[in-house]
DNA sequence: ATGAAACATGAGGGTTTCCTCACATTCTTC
DNA sequence: GAAGAATGTGAGGAAACCCTCATGTTTCAT
């Protein structure tokens, strides 16, 4: 692939993008999405063989911009208690759905172009490592379940979160710290593993 | 209306839903509805004039029994502690997951077939007034709050759950006992108010 | 019994969408 | 500079889908 290329590849995936975040997922177009890139239908197709493929590669994409918000995370981790570790990482995932205005659109996508498990298993494995810093007494499989989780915590976060009026919003995010706050306290507390009748 | 047109009405919803959870929303299209339904596509249209239309009565009729499911509990709350009001809480959305098929489906249907704010307002208030059953102490705005975020978190592992492999899945319905518990537990703990640092 | 209203039918119109393909242009390599 | 690969183009094919409508059947009140 040449480098001319490459920049097409970015600019559909961008236009695809302000599309999806415009008109929501079922309406976007693959004819809007090239024209909005300034490009042959032909082009796009070239490149994205289906709107599958396009919304797949739209997804992985944000996974991994995703992804690497939390990277840094892991490495302070240790260094912050457990206030200071929530806040910071609801912050973050709030920030990141005010910087990807196709997030919510694309959450309403088919099961088909749904991320692989390949990169959820990455981003569980990220909040799993998150938590083994900041509580490395945690046997292996608990954190990543806990992982799976906070992964799904933070998602109905975000999907509160975008529908919220902009006034309420700080008020639940506050609630959703709490959340986390208690969850992980309980979690990593040395305790008496005490059944809940079934 | 007479008596055939509701029965119609309901053999077609149903129809709606074996469709819609077994090929997906996209995939689910109006004549397929209509010729499971063993119906004409005309049929179809005199009650239903549009996608959008029956999708939103399904997802109206989930809202109902959802919140029919859940009646019960607001008066039994203030009988159980809070172990047991958050396991049947638990147990009773999952039950419901399984009984609804098309549920997860649904879940990615456009946002403009989403049901009215007002759905969402009764299940927020039916959870808020369990809450309070179970603390009558808790203010209503707090409740009110709480029963969102419940709402919400109960929904993250409804979508959880279904892509989850069977095997996994009692203990992460574990999981979000846990994390509902610890949850109720320091909201409604008499505390200091201590803010957490921005 | 009769008229009206509710319900049922399914062929087809109109539109849209996804995608192909034959061909033109730009880049790279030798 | 020539050949071949990569990229770009847009008219149009093929299919699907949503929905209408003219017409027929059932139900019901009077």
């Amino acid at each position: 692939m040449q480098e001319r290329g490459a920049r097409r590849v970015a600019e559909l995936l961008q236009a695809a993008e302000a599309v999806i975040a415009g008109a929501g997922y079922e309406a976007a177009t693959m004819s809007a999405i090239a024209e909005r890139a300034g490009a042959a239908i032909g082009s796009l197709y070239q490149f994205f063989p289906s709107k599958a493929c396009i919304t797949q590669a739209l997804r992985t994409e944000y996974a991994k911009q995703f992804d690497a918000m939390y990277a840094p995370l892991a490495k302070m981790a240790g260094t912050l208690n457990r206030e200071e570790l929530v806040s910071h990482l609801i912050d973050l995932t709030v920030e990141f759905v005010e910087t990807h205005p196709a997030l919510p659109a694309m959450l309403d996508a088919p099961r088909s172009t749904r991320a692989p498990s390949a990169i959820r298993k990455v981003l569980q494995e990220r909040f799993a490592s998150i938590l083994l810093a900041q509580s490395p007494r945690l046997a292996k499989p608990t954190a990543l379940r806990m992982g799976t989780v906070t992964l799904h915590i933070v998602k109905a976060l975000n999907q509160l979160y975008v529908e919220l009026p902009r006034r309420e919003r700080a008020q639940m995010v506050e609630e959703f710290k709490m959340v986390l706050l208690s969850y992980f306290k309980t979690r990593s507390a040395p305790r008496a593993r005490k059944k809940v009748r079934p």
